[in-house]
DNA sequence: ACGGTAAACCAAACAATGTTCGGTTATCAA
DNA sequence: TTGATAACCGAACATTGTTTGGTTTACCGT
């Protein structure tokens, strides 16, 4: 075979390939002879429509980070909006586990930025100070990354759940709810310390 | 050369010039070959020292980790003492930024943990609910991950910041002073969202 | 003191993987 | 129709992790 009335790639069927065997084999079972034979295709054919291995990847991670959807409809309350919104992106980062460190290398979602800057804008016309709302924002980002890192390694690794985390056996913070929980907690607590209680 | 009197070769030595060659060429300058350069040594002569090139990266993460020194003298405040914890993990791995991702393989510092619960028990003592420790220590933890990932991304990029972080030209949250303030806050939030304003 | 064992190293080769190159055919535009 | 280009293949190359066999020397028990 050498020409194909219709093509056998595209950037759009590659990128799902690509997902489906992260998902399945793990990062290290991606390479660019294996995602050729689940396209039906020789490894070097995907030099037409990649540059390299690290654009698909970027592909990969742009792909699992788009299906994020914002809530579109922002609440009346900034603070469950922030919320909502970094519980969203959470979840986009756990969807795949295996992709996570792909996720992590891309600079920053564009439609984030613009949904974080209008929050920002409402919370200041709530009288919040400046600082405040760089302390708060940038702490949920931290706390959303790191709560998925922590996450995905203990859902990779082998080790049962750390002492500390089952006190009187009690059940982990790792779900959903205790990280809406804690992201509460972190907005009110900086409210608080810039003397503010709103 | 065959044997030499003095082996050239030592865990310790090969884990700190692996380290310097991640320092100084990044994460993917280090390869058997130019370690083995590093120390005068062919590169295949590192499998008697080290099972393979993955143990050599958890020796160089463990060596990161270990020169972290755990605050030794426990304040009497629980809560600074957790939060100084927290911002020397978070030195400990922002230290070395282009090795960054092999810290965060790491399962969980041994030490870390114990600590942790000394100072989980404290809080008990204090009167804090096992529930409310449980949140604060997993939340402090992603927020210790989470930072230093966004700012070593923020160190490696090009892009400049984004824009909401330049409110009213207003600074950063990046550095250290920012974190254990967004730490007290987040402690003071749970606490205060259990209903103990201790 | 000495002889055997194992440690420390090397050179060479193997396997896997990212990437490039030349070639072949189909599609499309002029 | 006819070039040009897109899409693919097979083969080869470079890099890198790892294995193997060999050589010399330190070390240790006797």
């Amino acid at each position: 075979m050498v020409r194909p009335s219709s093509p056998l790639i595209s950037r759009a069927n590659a990128t799902v390939a690509a997902l489906r065997i992260i998902d399945a084999e793990g990062l290290k079972g991606l390479n660019m002879r294996a995602l050729g034979a689940a396209l039906g295709v020789n490894g070097a054919s995907l030099y037409h429509h990649f540059e390299n291995k690290a654009a698909i990847e970027v592909a990969i991670a742009e792909y699992v980070l788009d299906t994020q959807r914002l809530p579109s409809a922002p609440d009346d309350d900034w603070r469950t909006s922030l919320v909502r919104a970094q519980v969203a992106y959470r979840n986009a980062l756990l969807r795949h586990p295996n992709a996570l460190p792909l996720l992590l290398r891309l600079p920053e979602q564009p439609a984030m930025q613009s949904y974080f800057e209008s929050l920002v804008a409402g919370a200041r016309h709530d009288g919040v100070t400046a600082d405040a709302m760089i302390l708060i924002v940038s702490g949920l980002q931290a706390l959303a990354i790191g709560s998925a890192i922590v996450v995905q390694r203990r859902m990779m690794g082998d080790e049962p759940n750390p002492a500390w985390l089952e006190l009187d056996g009690t059940r982990v913070g790792d779900d959903a709810a205790a990280f809406a929980d804690t992201c509460h907690a972190l907005i009110e607590g900086v409210l608080a310390d810039s003397g503010q209680t709103a």
